[in-house]
DNA sequence: CCCATCTACATTGACAGACATAGTAATATG
DNA sequence: CATATTACTATGTCTGTCAATGTAGATGGG
């Protein structure tokens, strides 16, 4: 058996996993929710509070735009896009992303032998 | 160039990071302070607020447990001790970690191919 | 011997992100 | 026509981290 992913685990990476989405493609909000899950194999499911929430903050922060769909066939949807400033910013996450990876997996896991006291 | 430790890349790890430390033996808040500084390869400072806090979580949570050292030849020094239920959690920690380790890899670098929308 | 630095522990208040909860409204389905 | 699904939004709460601050003994260089 696996684990669990808690609210502290997932807790500033949202930002990232809705740009690395975005990145391959415009996308509103009810899809990237939908994505998000797929994407994690059904095993994580990040709310919709605070996915609507990091929009807010993503736009304010000029990382992403907005723009209303085409409303004539159906219920309304506002489409988000990725910005340069976006896309530079997730290159970014995602070295320090990996960066902490490999800082975590020696602070979690790392034996004190080695390590001077 | 690598990246940086956010603090929201930290949070939710402290108490395992903690946990690991005293699994190899008991130390007291400036030793793991240090260790922790040191484990990370002088790349990440748990700040000692941070790591006070966690210490009455821990030990509230009977994860924990804390004995004053022999004050006879110097400054005191309030030693922690791990607990069985402590080790049990610091076991379910580590393969929570290594479960979303993996999840979050594809949330944050995976790509939208194989993934029905 | 004095002052700075290090060791060692601790408290308080502020802040930000995630989420529970609730609500609105349109479309689709049986 | 009732229910589920799609789609977006607001409000308030909780928790962990950290900045700021404080106490106090030990240590070492000038």
């Amino acid at each position: 058996m696996g684990g669990r992913i808690t609210t502290d685990l997932i807790r500033g990476h949202t930002d990232t996993i809705i740009l690395n989405i975005l990145r391959q493609g415009d996308s509103y909000g009810y899809e990237i929710y939908k994505t998000i899950i797929a994407l994690s194999g059904q095993q994580y499911e990040l709310k919709e509070a605070t996915l609507y929430s990091a929009f807010r903050r993503l736009e304010h922060d000029d990382l992403i735009a907005s723009y209303w769909g085409d409303e004539s066939q159906g219920g309304r949807r506002k489409y988000y896009r990725i910005t340069e400033k976006g896309r530079e910013n997730y290159e970014q996450n995602r070295k320090d992303w990996r960066f902490a990876k490999d800082i975590l997996d020696k602070l979690i896991e790392g034996g004190l032998e080695n390590v001077e006291k």
